[in-house]
DNA sequence: GTCTATATCCAGATAGAC
DNA sequence: GTCTATCTGGATATAGAC
């Protein structure tokens, strides 16, 4: 009975990934209110019923993707935190892994722009505006650690680090809305562009490789 | 008659801009069709009956919204291209101008941020897709054109002008998101941040003031 | 677990009185 | 021009058969 419970289990868990993974695209796309439960089920494969027996609402739909969506992020950015590199590097791979997200991942783009629409949104669920009021600093702070950790060895220019942060992660959400918009058309610019708002001297470092964290949306 | 059907006009134009302007508020903020028709009307302060006297139909508004932001918009653009100054001035003003814009505009914000979702949702209606896809390429190309004539006399670095014109914008929109996000607690970045991704080399000159373009949204 | 059928509700739009 | 009352459609969620 125990192995038969894990197995109805794993495929329950399936199950519910398909249901997230395609609810994704159409929250991005449209928005929570202008996606209909039904859209989801018929994109799944299945009938408007059998998703009440995965998910209570869709606001529950909703929720759980921003939730899980925001898991990633943080573990992402306490991952770039502890890495061996010095902060100049360790800002230039940031920016150099997520433009390749951006570019590579459908997911990527459609998570940003879900939680850019749910966090101004007044009519997004209070579960997902709580999860997003607690978990949405984190980059933030991290990265601005990052940038003040420059400063002091003196590779990251002088301004205000929170304010460096905050134009960071401006650029990022803006580059993957624009993708979000222009789909395949899209092409990443230059990372150095965008160093070179933050780094102090112009040195050509070798831009580093990263595997994605986020899969490749197909 | 004709001077009484003139003050008609204008009394009915009036009402029309009041609605446009509360609208605006609820599209930015939820999306198209998590705004409910009777918001609107609660807001202006009439009942949702009179609304139809107005306006045929919630899309109409929508896409008259949108209408208009583009108006101005590329009006600005355009204005901007033909200021006698160096191309590297006229980045400076014009992203001095957005980030006062963007600080104390609500409307310029949320304008914005209605815009980037209209562009990608395709619940929005086919009038208002129109429009955009006419639209919005205008103020990508003038910024590439004066990032392109900056290259030229050499202010500007050589990166692809029409990448330097897409991160431009990008930027801006982030950070109109941004501040539509965070709202009151919004603090525009240090113009320098911004520009020393595109000028060649860092020479201080005086930020202008300019008259915004777009009121301040109270 | 899965489907079909249906109850219920809510919002857009209209009609008609004032 | 403005309101209230109402029609109508569509979407969420549930019930119940298989």
């Amino acid at each position: 009975m125990g192995r038969n419970a894990d197995y109805n289990q794993r495929v329950r868990d399936e199950r519910r990934e398909q249901i997230l993974s395609h609810a994704l695209r159409f929250f991005a796309d449209r928005g929570l209110s202008a996606t209909k439960i039904t859209d989801i089920a018929a994109a799944v494969g299945m009938s408007q019923g059998l998703l009440y027996h995965y998910f209570r609402s869709k606001e529950e739909i909703f929720t759980e993707i921003i939730r899980e969506a925001f898991v990633k992020m943080n573990a992402a950015a306490r991952a770039l935190e502890e890495l061996p590199l010095p902060p100049r590097e360790k800002i230039r791979m940031a920016i150099v892994q997520l433009l390749r997200d951006i570019e590579t991942s459908r997911d990527f783009a459609c998570t940003v722009m879900m939680i850019a629409n749910a966090g101004i949104s007044d009519a997004t669920p209070v579960e997902a505006q709580a999860v997003i009021r607690e978990e949405s600093g984190i980059p933030y702070a991290v990265v601005a650690r990052i940038m003040q950790a420059g400063q002091w060895d003196g590779s990251i220019k002088p301004h205000d680090a929170t304010e460096l942060s905050m134009v960071f992660w401006t650029v990022i959400k803006g580059l993957a809305l624009h993708k979000a918009v222009n789909g395949t058309a899209f092409k990443a610019p230059d990372a150095r562009i965008l160093t070179s708002m933050f780094f102090t001297e112009e040195s050509e470092g070798d831009d580093h490789a990263e595997q994605s964290t986020w899969g490749n949306g197909s």
